[in-house]
RNA sequence: CGGGGCGUAGCGCAGCCCGGUCAGCGCGCCUGCUUUGGGAGCAGGAAGUCGUGAGUUCGAAUCUCACCGCCCCGACCA
């Protein structure tokens, strides 16, 4: 591609409403733009990159037996209804009617239709297992479409799904997606780690999360450097220290005007956090109140309340709180609480003694409080979110924590939709069994942004062979020059004659213009064209990555750029 | 959905407090000449319903209200 003609809209300037490094520069290096908030048109340069990543997603699903088709983003609600999903989406479904006022929906994932496709055409157990995949754009009315590409309303997803027989093929099929999904994340050049994850949404037995690391990522990690042991936060376990066994002491009411905070509390009566309870209320829907005790340092982690519970849940608004324990939030704990209410702690504070609770009455709290004596204490769990310090539940060393993106998610999904819609096929026995799902998704943007948030300086993006939009960006000092011109000419007809993908700058702009874009654009390689190296029948072959150039014959540049190329992309 | 910020030329911004030659700057764009190894120089030029709508006022980019849009933090998030 010639850069006078092309559609690569670079600027020198950071766009003031884009914070992390990859969406600043993906507009600056012309790969997308806005269309509206979380909602993106991948300009030419950008969607050579996506396409790239889409065409190794494709490989290695192939590789495993995944035959791709492609379902409609459209979608009757009907099938949503089946399985209660049109309901637990919410509003995070886009609903439309047609002009019959049919109801309609833009699918924000597929289980249902695979689903509808399955119980269709699946009969018996030799029909058994598939793998099916798409790459497809999905719709999702996120409440707050942020980070440039990393978070929109509208992406493309590559999701496939597996059909079985029993939990066993399940189990091979979900191997095999963790196995293609290595694959892919290796061969983009992503630095990433999978983690146990919680399944959301999606329902089913297990599931694992692919990770790029990233301080852009919304996601947090516990990982143990020692034994590998690695876990999103939402179901991350870690063990800690008991604080050493403090005396009993009895129960004292104390006054504690205006501290209502752990901080407060613990500042006012000159203690430390972790000497404190910290009390919340919970209500199990549709309306059971849960007390909830954790050390006053950590925090609830709400999806294994969900999880110990088995229900949803939702924090007790303020005015539940006063009439449950007849004190504001901030003064409330397990001391002379009703005893109707159910009571859960956290593993970390089972046996300890001469702490400070609220005591449910506005301004007081309770000290000397011996949670096995004084409270009533009807479960104890693992409720609260692991943390750096912590020690590893495997191998005891400290856990350190650390910021991800959400590259690929893989999923048992088991019978949950198979049974609510019907699918079904015959076994050996002429009985009829649900099929047993997995499903498998990866976001191809964040594949793009990511590598771009791992890979960067300061003057631009830093492409590797495998998803730069080309591989040589071939920059003429002065296109102006006739020798210099015929030299970058030929160099472009060579690699077009080789299917090497060259950018050639032959704009009539100054040679610290067309670095400074080539920077930008970060392509693998430059060669720099000028009078007087020309002179000498060299052209110089810059490395974006190490910045190291060297001359080369400029008559053997093509053959030899060709080599360098074939032989890196295959690292 | 809570909290904060922003909306003025294609992009980045100033002007708003204190209403009245305030329609301005930089980059980009167009024309001409010069220039060609790190976002060139000179000269000339085009371009904005000041987000939208009401209101206050003799007069509104500026004050008031409502709405819309965008960004950030939180909630939420397969």
């Amino acid at each position: 591609m010639k850069l006078s003609q092309a559609y690569i809209p670079t600027q020198k300037e950071i766009p003031s409403d884009a914070v992390i490094p990859s969406h600043q520069l993906m507009i600056r290096a012309g790969l997308v733009r806005p269309l509206a908030a979380g909602i993106y048109t991948y300009l030419p340069l950008g969607w050579r990159v996506m396409r790239k990543a889409i065409d190794i997603i494709r490989e290695e699903m192939d590789a495993i037996g995944g035959q791709e088709l492609l379902m409609p983003m459209l979608n009757p609600i009907e099938i949503w209804d089946e399985t209660g999903r049109n309901r637990d989406f919410g509003d995070e479904m886009f609903r439309l009617k047609d002009r019959k006022n049919r109801a309609l929906n833009l699918a924000p994932t597929h289980e249902e239709v695979i689903c509808d496709l399955a119980r269709k055409f699946v009969n018996s157990y030799k029909d058994l297992p598939q793998i099916w995949y798409q790459i497809q754009t999905k719709f999702r009315d996120e409440p707050r479409p942020r980070s440039g590409v990393l978070r929109t309303r509208q992406f493309i997803m590559k999701d496939s799904y597996t059909l079985d027989v029993d939990q066993e093929a399940l189990n091979t099929g979900y191997d095999l997606h963790a196995k293609a999904y290595h694959s892919i994340f290796r061969r983009c050049g992503l630095r990433y780690v999978v983690v146990g994850a919680a399944s959301g949404l999606m329902g089913g037995s297990g599931s694992q999360e692919f990770m790029a690391e990233s301080d852009a990522g919304e996601d947090t990690l516990i990982l143990c450097e020692q034994c590998g042991y690695a876990a999103n936060t939402e179901v991350a376990e870690s063990t800690i220290e008991p604080l050493e066994t403090a005396a009993s002491a009895a129960l004292e009411k104390v006054a504690t005007p205006g501290a209502y905070t752990i901080e407060e509390v613990a500042a006012f009566l000159q203690r430390e956090k972790k000497e404190l309870i910290k009390t919340l209320v919970y209500i199990r829907q549709p309306e059971t109140p849960v007390m909830i005790l954790l050390r006053g340092d950590h925090d609830l982690n709400e999806n294994k309340l969900q999880t110990l519970l088995g229900h949803v849940i939702r924090p007790a608004h303020p005015n539940e709180i006063k009439q449950i324990c007849g004190a504001d939030a901030g003064s409330v704990g397990p001391v002379g609480v009703s005893q109707k209410l159910t009571i859960l702690a956290d593993n970390a504070i089972r046996d300890q003694k001469n702490m400070v609770a609220g005591a449910n009455e506005n301004d007081y709290h309770v000290t000397g409080v011996d949670i096995g004596r004084d409270a009533a204490v009807d479960t104890f769990a693992d409720l609260r979110n692991a943390s750096s310090g912590d020690a590893c539940i495997q191998c005891g060393a400290p856990l350190i924590m650390t910021n991800a993106i959400e590259l690929g998610h893989i999923f048992k999904l088991g019978t949950k939709y198979s049974e609510s819609m019907g699918a079904t096929y015959l076994d050996e026995h002429g009985k009829d069994r649900s099929i047993v799902m997995g499903s498998y998704g990866i976001g191809v943007e964040r594949i793009v942004a990511s590598f771009i948030e791992q890979n960067n300086d300061d003057n631009g993006i830093i492409w590797n062979y495998a998803l730069a939009p080309y591989a040589v960006h071939i920059i003429p000092v002065n296109y102006g020059d006739e020798d210099i011109r015929e030299c970058a000419d030929a160099l472009y007809r060579g690699f077009a004659g080789r299917s090497v993908a060259a950018l050639l700058d032959d704009r009539q702009v100054s040679p610290g213009f067309k670095f400074k874009d080539a920077d930008l654009l970060g392509l693998p390689l430059q060669v720099i064209i000028g009078k007087k190296s020309l002179a000498q029948g060299k052209v110089e072959l810059k490395h974006r990555n190490t910045c190291t150039s060297e001359l080369i014959d400029a008559g053997e540049a093509v053959v030899k750029i060709t080599a360098i190329i074939e032989q890196e992309s295959t690292q």
